[in-house]
DNA sequence: TTGATAATGATAATCATTTTCAATTAAGGA
DNA sequence: TCCTTAATTGAAAATGATTATCATTATCAA
């Protein structure tokens, strides 16, 4: 728990009053853990994380909030096929920006890279455009994931 | 069940025995189920359509035959999103060829297309290069799924 | 046909995620 | 500040997909 949580707290407390939703200490935990870390984080390792400070919040709240804040858009839920969700702070609301990621098979290590971005962009872009059209559907979303082995799972 | 099970098997069954697998009937069934379907089918959906035919071919067999499948690389898994996954033939194994998918979020339909190839293959082939020297990273495998609303979800 | 061993089926176990429901709390107005 | 009300919560139980166990059966090379 760092020291911008108030600074959390009040640009999302409007966010969340126009979505008649209400500002809580779990929901203002979740996004500090959220925006102070770089990691790929599992609901129940923000929920030990937010334990530490707020023990009383529970698992089952952590799981509440996250879909909440998927819902809302501000927190996007990735699968990298390791048998649970991992959340991060949407692209528009992180230091991370804009990014796509680089998923180890072995140890499930993820890397963020923004790097070849224009190459993605044109392909995003004609794609998304034909795929719209020849399919009469409403893209809202992407995903690109790139699959390998590490480094160190590789000696 | 369609008439070509025996050639599956057939050109399975080298396939198996250097890997050091026996053909078995789940397995030809499962094959034979993936190579004459359009769709994207869980486990539990090959289970029942092979029930019909081999009313003693136990679920439990169909989850451990996906996955020495997968593993082979003649089957790929998919998540979609819907809480299971889903299974097809490998792009080698299939008459689809290769193809991605465009996923409607509200009721998880599924269009597989190949158009806009030349600018995914461009796109592919330069991002993985740099990745993979950038990152020290050994590329295996991509992913590139799009999400969005589908015309009947629209309506 | 036979022996070694891979594969199977039934059942129970896991494990992430959801549901239920009574108790608590945030937020706006009196 | 106090009240009201609906949103939120926690604990526990339920769910649902997938996996592990283990005794039995089937495959296939010799």
């Amino acid at each position: 728990m760092k020291k911008n949580s108030k600074q959390n707290s009040r640009w999302m407390h409007g966010k969340f009053k126009c979505n008649g939703y209400r500002m809580t200490k779990a929901r203002e935990a979740i996004l500090d853990i959220l925006a102070n870390t770089k990691d790929h984080l599992s609901a129940e390792d923000i929920y030990l994380a937010i334990h530490k400070f707020y023990p009383n919040i529970g698992l089952t709240t952590v799981y509440r909030n996250l879909e909440m804040l998927v819902n809302i858009g501000i927190v996007v839920k990735f699968d990298f096929g390791e048998g649970r969700s991992k959340y991060e702070l949407s692209d528009h609301y992180s230091e991370k920006g804009h990014h796509h990621h680089l998923v180890c098979k072995e140890c499930y290590k993820v890397i963020d890279y923004s790097d070849f971005m224009k190459d993605e962009l044109n392909f995003l872009k004609n794609t998304e455009n034909g795929l719209s059209q020849k399919y009469n559907f409403e893209i809202r979303d992407h995903l690109i994931q790139f699959f390998g082995i590490c480094e160190s799972c590789r000696k």
